[in-house]
DNA sequence: CTGAAAGCGCTAACAT
DNA sequence: ATGTTAGCGCTTTCAG
């Protein structure tokens, strides 16, 4: 195949040993043999081989990213962010799509261990303790987690606080005058927390949640419109839907739609995520805003560090949603 | 590290050559020791290193996949098929993020060699048949390209007829009784295809575009705002608009309500790629679709088979866009 | 059917 | 300041 360090080294007249160390810039190199060998390298425009590299060193210098789904906005956000802050710091990302699957997920685990990367970030589609505890955490690789987090183990984790997210997406509500609320649920962890944060505001307005108007299910949008419908075609409809992701609340607009009624004079929707979505439909959807950008740069820095092993103790950032006022929600 | 194939040979007290034998399943092993040594292999856990079997053999089963911004559905949902196949056909796909910075596309090019990734598949930011020819074909690396093409180099390639999709848009809206249309256009190649394609259908019904009815910019919604407000608030505005994708389309759609029009009633409005995008934006968009699951898929095909030698000559493949009528169209 | 040994391209001690 | 050499973990002839 291509040139190697040989054929430099043959060409410049000097041991390997010496090539090696004006492309990486380590021992003490003349600046005359270093001028020379540059110019060698330079004209047959030789690029080290990093697997060899690799294959020595310490680094591959490649991330994996384990996350459920390109095509939705939220996680294309991430992924960007993410992406973008390893090239910053050197590193290449590998991709996974798990699709939701769980066993995909798990089978990328022992790919990217495979492939040596030096550590991994994963989104999961779920929060499975035992397949991250079972394949990662054992065989030693460094995982960092975003936008969910496992309380119960040691572990990088860059999210938000989601009990708070609930807790003022259903104040928003409240103060609007609302009073019968319905839920639409990702069936996920974090987005039973936000239900949690809801409630909690309820509480301290001595209010109750019905349970019948607490739906779950899967997060695409024309889910978020099943449901939703379900929930407006009931005896006593709620005023106010809050959906744990913007996905399902632009279903619930287009369920409200559907069954000939305003958003938000006839019902408010408040949403959850704050992609670009939110920012396109009509109304101008009301949400809860994760800095997906951020988090993306901060969980990379925080699984860097830690495999660089500039820092020895574990860090769990927790970020603050942040509500976002648009036109999906109105007074009762 | 971990446990290598030095181990597992110790331990079933064979050579490393029989071990990576039953691994690979080649050459002629007894069952008896494949028994032994697959047993040992399963107890430990033991799972070859790729960096090193990459450096040895033929193959990296990595790809690159460079594209501009993940963050958009369009590239997003591309990202996610690639993925997808690449997969199903033992690669795993390393991404690279250009931003559409033409200094970043080219430095990707070079790290990808570098890390010795079988092949690239690019959707560019730029059609800069340059950047391509120099960096990748020289040195002999398979590359495809997707939803771009270059006519005048011989590579594969998957795209969609970018004039016949211009074309269907135009006879949609002249269909529909339009004679006098906008166009907002961003400043790639493609796009200006589906320009030409737009035009051709006005020449054959004896229409002609208003030159000052043409703009050009950067894809994002904003933006597309920004310009059809711009388009909107002439002497004699368009009563149709053609946005050479869905993000300038939703722009258009803003831009109309801010502006006190009803879309499609005041002014239609016609995307291009169909994005899921399309379908929450009020009313949803009538637009272009691309096959982009299928464009993906194919892509990774052809570079497949081209680096696994399997197939000599290079393919373009070009694929039909299809309009799908929605609610910004409407009679004029 | 199995094993010894020569690479693959590079880094990092250790000499010189 | 530069070179020698021993790996890194694996594949692959080539002998036996």
């Amino acid at each position: 195949m291509g040139i190697n360090i040989f054929d430099i080294a043959k060409e410049a007249e000097v041991s390997i040993a010496t090539v090696s160390k004006v492309v990486n810039n380590t021992g003490r190199i003349s600046d005359k043999t270093r001028k020379k060998v540059l110019e060698i390298i330079e004209k047959h425009n030789y690029t080290p081989n990093s697997l060899a590299t690799a294959l020595t060193g310490k680094f591959s210098y490649t991330l994996g990213l384990i996350i459920p789904n390109l095509a939705n906005p939220f996680f294309g956000e991430i992924a960007k962010s993410v992406e973008d802050r390893a090239r910053e710091l050197g590193f290449s990302v590998m991709i996974c799509s798990t699709d939701y699957d769980a066993d995909r997920e798990a089978s990328y685990f022992t790919l990217l261990q495979k492939k040596r990367v030096d550590g991994v970030i994963i989104l999961s589609g779920f929060e499975d303790q035992q397949t991250i505890t079972r394949n990662l955490v054992k065989p030693n690789m460094p995982v960092a987690l975003i936008a969910r987090d496992i309380p119960t183990i040691s572990i990088n984790s860059v999210s938000i606080d989601d009990f708070v997210g609930g807790y003022e997406a259903a104040k928003h509500l409240i103060g609007l005058g609302h009073r019968r609320m319905g839920l639409i649920v990702e069936n996920i962890r974090c987005a039973k927390e936000r239900v949690r944060g809801f409630n909690q505001a309820l509480e301290e307005h001595d209010l109750q949640l019905d349970e019948s108007l607490v739906l779950l299910g899967e997060a695409t949008v024309p889910n978020g419109k099943k449901l939703a419908l379900q929930l407006l075609s009931g005896d006593e409809p709620p005023t106010a839907i809050f959906a744990t992701n913007d996905l399902l609340a632009i279903g619930t607009i287009q369920a409200a739609n559907e069954h000939g009624l305003k958003v938000p004079q006839d019902v408010s929707v408040i949403g959850f995520d704050n992609t670009m979505l939110a920012t396109i439909t009509d109304p101008p959807l009301t949400t809860i805003a994760q800095p997906m950008e951020q988090m993306g740069r901060q969980i990379v820095d925080l699984l860097v560090q830690e495999l660089k092993g500039d820092v020895t103790h574990k860090q769990r950032i927790v970020l603050l949603p942040e509500l976002v006022v648009r036109k999906s929600t109105g007074l009762r």
